[in-house]
DNA sequence: TAATTGGTTAGCCATGAAGCTAACTATACA
DNA sequence: TGTATAGTTAGCTTCATGGCTAACCAATTA
């Protein structure tokens, strides 16, 4: 759970840069090498290399090598783990707006009902 | 448009780190001063109020103050285009796993076609 | 008007991230 | 067996991040 949350951490933070986050779309169309990767990108090897080893770290890719070429493939689940987050978060946000709504839809009722002075249900007094 | 995926930088950026992912959460579920906010947080303030930039660079926060306390909200158009950088991949990557279920099934029934001897279409020689 | 409260600014430090080059390993090809 | 290919390791810079303290406004409140 605790490490949940920090893998959190390490997928946010592998995503927060733009050559890894073209990295994982790439890999969305499906599985490719390192070399492959590497081309549409202006990056000493051993540079771009981190950037693979950050995806890996984070569990955003997976790799395996066979012979000298390494292939690397998505690792879905980890995706959507953190897609799963936003949706949370969302879901918090969304119930207290509609809480909020509710509230606001409440208040106009009173107030119309206090402004009509007709026989609907009404407070003594105050504005 | 590169406006908007520098804009994912800094927002999956902010997220990484737990204590603003923390300060998110908390703000899903309603506004809050700077000083509410930092309670549960060992921190010294001016470290705390860094944080606090870092989410409004992102656009993920926004605050103004009145008197001398600032409050802060969430600004969710910002967490849901984050969220929906995810969808796009999922959907990419679905349809890819689509294509390929569909090219297993076609391959598990041209096996089968080939393996049964009888009156089905079947090509001669290979396997 | 003096003291308290809530936040802010400035500046310091340690660590880590992102890039590079140079040199190396190990597989594949001729 | 020799050479090219695909990655890897090591080691170096530079800059950003996350934390701190100390000192400083500017609203409230006594």
């Amino acid at each position: 759970m605790a490490n949940q949350l920090s893998r959190l951490d390490h997928v946010f933070a592998a995503l927060a840069d733009p050559t890894r986050r073209a990295i994982v779309m790439r890999l969305c169309a499906g599985e490719a090498s390192v070399g492959e990767l590497a081309v549409p990108f202006d990056m000493a090897l051993p540079s771009f290399m981190k950037h693979i080893h950050v995806l890996e770290a984070s569990g955003l890719v997976q790799s395996e090598k066979s012979g000298r070429v390494r292939t690397c493939r998505l690792s879905p689940d980890t995706l959507v783990g953190a897609e799963d987050w936003f949706q949370q978060q969302r879901a918090i946000w969304e119930a207290r707006l509609d809480r909020f709504e509710a509230y606001v839809m409440k208040l106009k009722k009173e107030r119309a009902a206090a402004k009509r002075p007709s026989r609907t249900t009404k407070k003594k007094g105050s504005e």
